[in-house]
Order: structure tokens, then C-alpha cells, then sequence
RNA sequence: GUGGGUGUGCCGGAGUGGUCAAACGGGAUGGACUCAAAAUCCAUUGGCUUAGUGCCUACCUAGGUUCGAACCCUAGCACCCACACCA
């Protein structure tokens, strides 16, 4: 096929010339582009991939030619807990696997005419990358950022390993379907991400970041503003979180989450047996199915007093409590939160109303604000007021504060696993945890290592087994490995400049970041972008950095499902192949399909029958600048040519390719078989972004020097646009479908057509083009034409911009 | 449940106050070319009606704002995505 033809030998030319390798430039204007780095998997790219990647290019190409200083490069994460599962699966290393997985990306990359930096390829696996997470971690360390606290891991004991939530199906471990997955509690490294909630937080409305995007992370971080209240159980202060002080009065009970670490000093005697087999129930309960399952609980045994009233409410243990949200306990208001009031429905519990509502009957929980009743000096208080007002008297008292909440927490690192990071501790028995001198980093992960039970990294000795780097006794080297979002937390500041001996060459850093747009799937909205976010205040925080924020645009692209809409899977085997749509109909063809069924940011479904339209379409052109006659453009091509320039790069720099391609196809359909140098390189230069290959090969076929990647993009001359030839067009279309319909309705056989318009309208009627059309030959007269020929006096009918029609 | 998004003709999808029966593509139909087909090109593609006009019904549903609404507001419905008992 000519296209791949075509394609092959550009792609050559262009590694082979290194076109799209890139330097700092401080007299041109920078702009980095960026698209998430992929995990390197077997299964290789799919079209969706490829998509993805093909709205990076077009705007790459597009700055380019711009006069850009264009920053374009392409990595992999490659650490992860997938390669080393699939790897153990195949008996080979996860090292290999990943390798190998990412020649094959590259290769697949390189075919799909990317214009990447490849002198910059960043691989996650490589210790000279991974020796700057160490590094990282340990300034985390010596900042207070990083810390070791005991919390609950999936543990399966069959694997005798620790699972991660997505290897835990239904309470059980995914590759022992009857083994149930325990609670375990380890000690395990945090970040302390909450350190910047705030600034992650209010940092947010400033991004130039899709809507959905901004409150997702918004909503992630989840700060509310509340009040802390302590209430005393057996003469010890327990504090609870409340967003709704002014409920306080309704309070009839307290529930304490059934995970509560300090439950059990609640439980009284006569109540530890029904408590225990209540915990014993609720365990056998899956995580998922505690989202639906109804709220239940059992009494302690213990009574809290009222901070205010001195009341006793007995509290409960429930199973809709979260442990790790404020303080693991609330108080429960029935009448003005739903939770409360379904518990205590179930269990008899006394409701109180607190706040005047219009409900007759207490049927549901009324959980608006309104004027407070019930509640002594606050009765007749709006509860904005009474929220304040009570806060005020509980701190006096020292009974409670006004405090925030979040949703978010510290970031849980380790990971019982091989393939990542190793965090560079050293466990001693006398001096503690020991961080490794940096001169001794990177530990590198050991090749040779036992997969199979718990973690892999405890079977090579040589590796464990080290010396104290302060006593120089006997320790142990830490055997966690870190989160691979650890790895993608700062990959954008490596591409800066990989080939540094330092973490990042910080001339290349300040010349190139921010990233000014960053592509990549919503599904990362609030790990991946508020992990590099973290990183980039810390280690501005830290004096590396200089700026606040990595990515100064963010663009989602949408889902591409397969043929009828599902999505694309293995499994359903609707899988579509780039290598193999690429070899039927060439690669630019499906880019330029890609982009063509809608917005990027929209979901589309993949079609078959719309790429062989979009070859047709790119052959048709092909034709055209091979048939071309190279001369003098018409003006009416001039103003096309100027149009389509004008509104592509508008399209292209709102992102609208869909739209940009339609220009294309309308540009090209009216182009005429005769038209100067400048237009013919005009038009070929806006096919440039979305089918590089072809347009590199119109370039050579008009006698061009290669590359027309590296040409300047055509400039709008406003002059030659005219508003004639648009209303031309439209009176030309306007007259077409007249005549047409009148032949349908006389339905005689007819040559000859005459045309009576205005005076005034004579200049926007084309008669040739009308008369292809409609395949006859038509004949225009003005109206006050002394010499036409009007034998039915026609010629009166005709108004402004609607000729009057005579039919011989 | 909460937050966000979407709803347009046979289909995909433009369009965000008049120039809209609504770009562009697909599909379908008719025509040109051809011995024929493919390819290519032209036209048609809500209904009624008339020599090209006019009218009616239309952009999820129901109301509203406006001289005027696919487009703005309100309510509802449907679908999609994310979070999910966050006190």
C-alpha cells in the first residue's frame, strides 16, 4: 500500500536527521507538551493509545510550526506490580518482561509518526531514575515529610503477602478465591501529604484544568469545617468531630466505629459477648458489601455525658462509623441526620427534634438548618448563628474547639513488593531506622531474588543483610519498595534534561517547566495529579524548585470504545490494533480519523467504515497535489486558502481537531485545479499536524526540500479574504437546489436553463458551477437584460438574492 | 446519596438568542460517467404543498423569560463518569 510506503520512509528520515530532537532555546518561547507516560504492558498499545497520543503530536506539530521551542517527550513507568505479577506468571523476570514490553511501545510509538524527543526517554526502572526517588525520600525524611506509623494492610495469608485494595475481590484474595483477606496491621511508610492540604486545596481555581477535574480533587481533599466537642465515657475524654454543632442538643447517643483501636475499653462485661459477636458478624462482611449493607450496631455498655446538659446517652459500636475520619466517633443527632435516625429506628433509640421543621410526622431525618428549639438558652437561634454561639461556649469551657477536617490522608508508600523502588532505611537494632548515606544510593533492586511467597526482596541475603551505617553492627536493610505514583511524581522534571549525572539539570528545569499541557485520562484525577502536585511544593519547599504548580493546562482525553460502543477489552475480544488498521489504510489515515468522530475530550466509538470514508478522503488529496497545476491562484482560492488557515489554527488551538478536520475536507472540496506555490504549501502545511507522512511526501512531490515538519505555519493574509465569495457560495447553493426542484417537478426533459437575477446580484452567481451541478447548461441574465431571453416573462419573479428561474 | 457531565435529524456529531429544518461525515435514494461494475462526480434525505413559494411539526419532557429560544432560567426524566455511610 503507497501510504505505508510513505509513512515508513518518513519515519526514517526523521530519526535519521533527528528532526524532533530538541534544545533550550532561550530566544524562542518554550512550550512543553506532555501525555501521561504509559505502563509498559505485553499486550502493547491499542487504538485508544494511539489516539491519546495522536492529540499530543497535532499540537506538538502545530506549536512547532508555530515558532515554538517545543518540548515533546515520551517515557515509561515502568515499575509496578503488574509487571511482576505477569512476569511470574510467564517465569520470567519482572526486568526482562518491562524491557521487553518497552521496545515494543517504542517501536509501536515510532509507527504511529510521534514526534517525540527520544533522546529523552525516561525509563521508572532504571536505578540512575529510581536512585532520585531515594534520594527524594530521604529529604522527604530529614524535612518531617516522610514517617513510619502502623496501619492496616490487606494481608493474605496464603500469599503470605501483603494485597493491594485491587487484588482484594470480595473480601477474598484474587488468586486464592478461598482464602479471606485479613486485616493485618503493619508498620508502613507514610508521606505526609496533608502537610500541603491547604495549598493543594486553594491552589486548585487557579488551573487551567477541566471543571470536573478541579472538584474531583476538591472533593478528594474534602475539608469541612466543624466542631470538635468532648464528651466524657468513664472519665475519660472522648472528642468527636461534628460539622453540626447546633444538633448538639439532639444528641441521644454516640456511635464509636466498630474499628475503633481503643473499642474494647469501652465494652462493659455484661455487654463483651454480644460486642464480640456483633465485631465477629460485620468481619465476615466484605468491604464492598459494606457500602450497601444497613446499619447496624450493639451497645457498649457505656454512657457518655453531655458536655452541655450532663445527660447520659449510652453509645453504641457501629459498622457505619469510619475509624479513620475525625475521631472514629460521633454523636448521633436521629432527628436531623438520616444515618442517626435509621439507627435509631432499628434499635429504639429516643429521637429528639432540635431544630423546628415542618414535618408532622418524624418519618425521615430533617437535615436542613432552621431556628433551634429544645435547646435551652439557643432556643429561637438560626442554626448558623447557634453553630458559632455554641462552639464559642464549649471553648470557654474547654469542651471543644472549632476545628477542619479531611477527607484526605497521609500517603500509605510501602509496598510488600519487588518491582519498585527500594526505600533507602536501614534497620538497626541499636540506633533505630538509619537513612542510607546518599553517597551510597542508588540501591539498586537485586536481580536475583525468590518470587513465590511474601516479599521477594527477603530472599536475597546479600541484599538484606548490611551493615549499620552508624554502628557499623549488623541491621537489616528495609525491604519495602515504594508506590509507583512515587515514580510518576516527578518524571516531568527529568525529561528536562535525563542525561544529568544529578537528579535534574535545573537550567533545563527553569527553562522548560511548567508542563504548559499535560494529556492523560481523568482516571488520575486525584492520585497521580495531586501526588505530582505534593511533589512539586515539596521540593519547591525544599529549594529545588521555583514554581508552584507542574501542570499549567490539563486536557482529558475522551474514552475510545470499540464498534457499538463497549469498551475496548481483551476479553470481549474488540481490541483495535493500530498495526493492523494501519496497514489497510496507513497510519495518518487513522489519525486523522482519531481526531475526526468528535471532540478530543468527548468519547467515541471506533468505525470502520468511517476510516475507509477518511482514505478515501486523504487519496482524493493525494490525487489533487499530484495533478495539481502549479500557476496563479483565483481569488476565489486565495480567500479559501486564507479562510481554512484562519479558522484550522483557531480550531487547533482550542483543541477542536474534529472541527479542524471538517475544514480540511471543506477546503479541499472547492479547491481549484489551478493555484500558485504559496497556497498549494499553504494547504499541504495545514494537513501537516494530522498526517505528517502524507504531507511530508506533498511537500517533495511540489518540489520542496524535506522537512515540511520543520516549516513555518502558514500565515493568514486578511486581505484576501472576502465575504463575496461566501455569498457566492451561498447563492450559488441556493440557485443549485432552486433549479433542481423544478426539475423534479416538471419532470420534462430540459437542456437549458435561464437565469434572471438583480442587477446588483449578478457577481455572486457562477454560472459554470452551476451548470456542472446540474448538469445543464444554464444561462444567467440581469433582469433589466433588454436581449435575454424570458419567453414566459419570468424575469419579474426575481427578488435579492433569489433569481428567477425559466425552464425551456 | 453527593459531585460533575451529557441529551440535536436514520446514525456519529457541529451549532449556545434572530442569518437554523440545523455545518461536516456515515448510511440510504436518485442521477452523471461506464458495455457493466468499482472508483469518482452531482443532487436528494422531517411533513404537507406550490414551477423554485408557502405552511406545519421539530433539537429529552413540562413550564418560564423574550418581539424572538436547539441556544437563557426553573422543575422533571434518561444516560454516562467519579466519589461513596466523611458525621
Amino acid at each position: 500500500m503507497e501510504f505505508n510506503k510513505i509513512s515508513e520512509k518518513w519515519q526514517k528520515n526523521w530519526e535519521a536527521k533527528e528532526i524532533f530532537k530538541t534544545k533550550e532555546d532561550k530566544k524562542k518561547e518554550k512550550c512543553y507538551i506532555l501525555e501521561m507516560f504509559p505502563y509498559p504492558s505485553a499486550a502493547g498499545l491499542h487504538m485508544g493509545h494511539a489516539f491519546n497520543y495522536t492529540i499530543g503530536d497535532i499540537y506538538s506539530r502545530f506549536k512547532r510550526m508555530s515558532g515554538f521551542n517545543v518540548l515533546y517527550p515520551m517515557g515509561f513507568d515502568a515499575l509496578g506490580l503488574p509487571a511482576e505479577n505477569a512476569a511470574i506468571k510467564a517465569k520470567s523476570h519482572p526486568k526482562e518482561f518491562t524491557e521487553k514490553a518497552i521496545q515494543n511501545y517504542i517501536k509501536q510509538m515510532k509507527d504511529l509518526g510521534l514526534s517525540y524527543d527520544w533522546s529523552r526517554l525516561v525509563k521508572t526502572c532504571d536505578p540512575n531514575y529510581y536512585k532520585w526517588n531515594q534520594f527524594i525520600f530521604l529529604k522527604f525524611l530529614e524535612k518531617g515529610l516522610a514517617y513510619k506509623k502502623k496501619s492496616a494492610v490487606n494481608w493474605c495469608s496464603e500469599c503470605k503477602t501483603v494485597l493491594a485494595n485491587e487484588q482484594v475481590h470480595d473480601g477474598k484474595c484474587w488468586r486464592h478465591e478461598s482464602t479471606d483477606v485479613e486485616l493485618k496491621q503493619l508498620s508502613q511508610w507514610f508521606i505526609k501529604t496533608t502537610d500541603y492540604a491547604d495549598e493543594l486545596l486553594d491552589k486548585v481555581d487557579d488551573l487551567d484544568w477541566p471543571d470536573r477535574i478541579k472538584s474531583m480533587q476538591k472533593n478528594w481533599i474534602g475539608k469541612s469545617y466543624g466542631t470538635e466537642i468532648n464528651f466524657e465515657i468513664n472519665g475519660k475524654t472522648w472528642p468527636i468531630f461534628t460539622t453540626r454543632p447546633d444538633t448538639l442538643f439532639g444528641v441521644t447517643f454516640m456511635v464509636v466505629s466498630a474499628q475503633h483501636q481503643e473499642l474494647n475499653s469501652l465494652v462493659t462485661e455484661e455487654q463483651r459477648e454480644e460486642v464480640d459477636r456483633f465485631l465477629k458478624k460485620i468481619k465476615s462482611v466484605s468491604e464492598k458489601e459494606m457500602m450497601v449493607v444497613e446499619k447496624e450496631g450493639v451497645f457498649t455498655g457505656s454512657y457518655a455525658i453531655h458536655p452541655l446538659t450532663q445527660e447520659k446517652v449510652p453509645v453504641y459500636a457501629g459498622n457505619f462509623v469510619l475509624a479513620d475520619y475525625g475521631t472514629g466517633m460521633v454523636m448521633s443527632v436521629p432527628a436531623h441526620d438520616q444515618r442517626d435516625f435509621d439507627f435509631a429506628k432499628k434499635y429504639k433509640i429516643e429521637m429528639k427534634e432540635v431544630i423546628s421543621s415542618k414535618n408532622q410526622e418524624l418519618t425521615k431525618a430533617y437535615v436542613g438548618e432552621g431556628k433551634l428549639i429544645n435547646s435551652e438558652e439557643f432556643n429561637g437561634m438560626e442554626s448558623k448563628e447557634a453553630k458559632d454561639k455554641i462552639t464559642k461556649l464549649l471553648q470557654k469551657n474547654k469542651l471543644g474547639k472549632k476545628t477542619t477536617q479531611l477527607k484526605f490522608k497521609d500517603w500509605l508508600v510501602s509496598r510488600q513488593r519487588y518491582w519498585g523502588t527500594p526505600i533507602p532505611i536501614i534497620n538497626c537494632e541499636s540506633c533505630g531506622q538509619v537513612p542510607v548515606p546518599e553517597k551510597d544510593l542508588p540501591i539498586e533492586l537485586p536481580h536475583d531474588v525468590k518470587f513465590g511467597e511474601g516479599n521477594p526482596l527477603e530472599t536475597n541475603k546479600e541484599f538484606t543483610d548490611v551493615p549499620c551505617p552508624k554502628c557499623k553492627g549488623d541491621a537489616k536493610r528495609e525491604t519495602d519498595t515504594m508506590d509507583t505514583f512515587f515514580d510518576s511524581s516527578w518524571y516531568y522534571l527529568k525529561y528536562c534534561d535525563p542525561n544529568v549525572k544529578e537528579m535534574f539539570n535545573q537550567k533545563a528545569v527553569d527553562y522548560w517547566m511548567p508542563v504548559d499541557f499535560y494529556i492523560g485520562g481523568a482516571e488520575h484525577a486525584c492520585m497521580h495529579l495531586i501526588y505530582a502536585r505534593f511533589f512539586t511544593k515539596a521540593l519547591r519547599d525544599l529549594g529545588m524548585l521555583s514554581f508552584d504548580e507542574p501542570f499549567t493546562k490539563l486536557f482529558n482525553q475522551g474514552m475510545l470504545h470499540a464498534e457499538g460502543g463497549e469498551k475496548m477489552s481483551k476479553s470481549k475480544g474488540n481490541v483495535v490494533l493500530p498495526e493492523v488498521i494501519s496497514k489497510k489504510y496507513g497510519v495518518d489515515s487513522a489519525r486523522f480519523f482519531l481526531v475526526s468522530l468528535a471532540a478530543p475530550d468527548k468519547a467515541r466509538d471506533w468505525d470502520e467504515k468511517g476510516i475507509e470514508s477518511t482514505f478515501k478522503f486523504l487519496n482524493r488529496v493525494h490525487e489533487y497535489v499530484k495533478s495539481v497545476k502549479v500557476g496563479k491562484s483565483a481569488p476565489r482560492t486565495e480567500h479559501r486558502v486564507n479562510r481554512a488557515i484562519e479558522q484550522i489554527e483557531e480550531d487547533i488551538k482550542s483543541f477542536n481537531y474534529h472541527t479542524a478536520t471538517i475544514k480540511l475536507r471543506i477546503l479541499f472540496d472547492k479547491l481549484e485545479s489551478e493555484i500558485s506555490k504559496k497556497d498549494l504549501e499553504s494547504v499541504i502545511k495545514l494537513f501537516a499536524p494530522f498526517c505528517p507522512h502524507l504531507a511530508e511526501e506533498f511537500w517533495e512531490i511540489i518540489g520542496n526540500k524535506p522537512f515540511i515538519s520543520l516549516e513555518s505555519w502558514p500565515k493568514v493574509n486578511k486581505s484576501k479574504i472576502n465575504e463575496k465569495f461566501d455569498k457566492e457560495e451561498e447563492f450559488t447553493d441556493k440557485a443549485v437546489s432552486d433549479i433542481v426542484n423544478i426539475l423534479n417537478l416538471i419532470k420534462t426533459e430540459t437542456k437549458k436553463v435561464y437565469l434572471y437575477v438583480l442587477p446588483n446580484d449578478l457577481e455572486f452567481y457562477n454560472a459554470e458551477d452551476i451548470s456542472r451541478r446540474t448538469n445543464k447548461e444554464v444561462t444567467i441574465f440581469k433582469v433589466n437584460d433588454k436581449d435575454k431571453c424570458d419567453p414566459e416573462n419570468k424575469s419579474k419573479k426575481a427578488k435579492p438574492g433569489k433569481p428567477a428561474i425559466y425552464i425551456e
